[in-house]
RNA sequence: CAGGAUGUAGCUCAGUCGGUUAGAGCGCUGGUUUGUGGUGCCGGAGGUCGUGGGUUCGAGCCCCAUCUUCCUGCCCA
């Protein structure tokens, strides 16, 4: 009796939805291919132990544990229990929801790395599942498009990821922000300020420099232990606003004693080398050294995409991950990669109302009748239509004609074959057009050729 | 996980100070020429007011608990 419900942070899609969904997944998908990546799949669930430990102790909490079948109680005991869930955790469940697409990725390729012609280019649609609690854009089930390459550490695929988020973006009609940092920049800022090995808490202290202000993030760093010294060389970054070129300078006088910051900043202007031999205008690339993003992989560049105009999280986010491989066997495969949001991209398209219209997967031609004669008549008719091409359908059952035309009409679709005697006595049919009204005799050849 | 809202018909929402039989619009359904939809007109169905307790002569309204959804933070796509 109780009436149905949905998985909390999950959505059903209807058929206009799912149509304005394609058109995403579609638009993504050519331009993934356009530059050469190729589809794969993967499983749903994978080991927990492919998961685990991948994401950070926050991801790990995040992820969606399968209970083992069967009796998954046989094993445990007082002391399991006892020992708190975490432990009781891995006795019963041995198999997790996929969190992302890149770490089942980076196990495909280990387990299939001497069939993949290396460097691998590969893109995947799937949903992944994250025990989030819901929110505007945030959802427990959401489809990510990812595109990888892995085996080269070329910084040609930096810029043309960039290149694919411009194109994709432009395609939706979308205004966007993308913004591209190094984790070797964070790296060597917490050099260059004597706080070695600090730069986590430090990233994630500057990240929130435009939300809460230059003195409250040093004072999150004092609370942190770090010292005087380390915040007051600092300072210069605070005043980093300028062109990117400006930027660029100011961070190569600041890590003068960095090798790792320097190499980030060379790697960076090397991508922008890149990008202006590809012709692309850097207008809407920005340095932006505040960008730290969590997923604990990423070892060179990091890549946000958010929409402007729309108050949602980031769009499309990626980045450079050098040893993501080595946690399951073949260290030395550096990858780096992409995602867009689809769920997001659909929320934010919806927000500013930039679908293209008239998109709608229907019946072009739809067979109405007034009996069970003229419902056998219009069958081999049906099937020529078919055999034409045309997206068509009878009404099933015997009914009122204002029902099948109301049917139509609900249905948006275009044009109508009416069979009552008349017509299969004459072999001229009626055909109607739903939005105009008209309505004509014709052989239904002739209704064909209308309609091709 | 923390803070703030929310829940009344299929949907969007009214519902006064606690007071009789809980309303509207849209949608649904039937009729309005038994061969014509989308605009008109007439009728009809549909609600355990999220759930469970409590206060009261009396609760949609007040109190407590719980769940849902949404928003913000953290984190992310």
């Amino acid at each position: 009796m109780s009436k149905p419900s949905i998985v909390k942070g999950t959505r059903d899609f209807g058929p206009q939805q799912m149509v304005r969904r394609n058109y995403i997944f579609g638009t993504i998908r050519s331009v993934y291919e356009k530059f050469g990546f190729q589809p794969i799949e993967t499983p749903a669930m994978e080991n927990l132990s492919t998961l685990m430990g991948k994401y950070g102790e926050e991801g790990d909490q995040l992820l969606f544990k399968i209970l083992n079948s069967g009796n998954f109680s046989e094993k445990i005991g007082q002391s399991d229990v006892e020992e708190g869930y975490k432990k009781l955790t891995t006795k019963i469940s041995e198999k997790g929801l996929k969190y992302d697409l890149t770490v089942p990725f980076a196990r495909y390729v280990v387990m299939n790395r001497s069939d993949l012609a290396m460097p691998f280019k590969r893109y995947q649609i799937q949903p992944v599942w994250r025990g989030d609690r819901p929110q505007k854009g945030r959802y427990r089930e959401f489809y990510q498009c990812d595109a990888d390459v892995v085996g080269t550490d070329s910084l040609v695929c930096e810029a043309e990821i960039v290149l694919m988020i411009h194109e994709v973006m432009n395609a939706f009609g979308i205004n966007f922000s993308l913004k591209i940092n190094n984790r070797k920049i964070l790296t060597g800022l917490s050099e260059a300020i004597g706080a070695v090995g600090q730069e986590g808490t430090l990233a994630v202290a500057i990240d929130k420099l435009d939300k809460i202000g230059k003195e409250k993030v040093l004072e999150e760093l004092a609370e942190k232990g770090f010292s005087e010294d380390s915040l007051s060389k600092l300072d210069p970054i605070f005043g980093i606003a300028g062109t990117n070129q400006e930027n660029f300078l100011k961070l190569e006088e600041l890590f003068e004693n960095s090798e790792t910051g320097k190499q980030g900043i060379d790697e960076l202007k090397q991508v922008w080398n890149y990008l202006s031999a590809f012709g692309l205008s850097e207008e809407n690339i920005e340095l932006d050294i505040t960008l730290a993003r969590g997923l604990s992989y990423y070892t060179g560049a990091i890549f946000e995409v958010k929409a402007l105009g729309v108050q949602i999280g980031s769009i499309t986010g990626g980045g450079r991950y050098d040893n993501l491989t080595g946690a399951f066997g073949a260290p030395g495969l550096s990858g780096v990669g992409i995602s867009f949001g689809v769920d997001r991209i659909y929320d934010v398209m919806e927000e500013l109302n930039i679908f293209p219209d008239n998109q709608s997967v229907t019946t072009k031609l739809l067979f109405c009748h007034f009996g069970k004669e003229e419902l056998n008549y219009a069958l081999p008719l049906l099937q020529m239509a078919r055999l034409a091409g045309l997206n068509s359908e009878v009404y099933p059952d015997v009914s009122k004609i204002k029902k099948q035309l109301d049917y139509a009409d609900r249905k948006q679709i275009p044009y109508v074959c009416i069979i009552g005697s008349e017509e299969m006595k004459s072999g001229k049919l009626t055909f109607k057009n739903m939005s105009s009204g008209e309505q004509e005799k014709l052989d239904f050849e002739e209704i064909l050729s209308k309609l091709r």
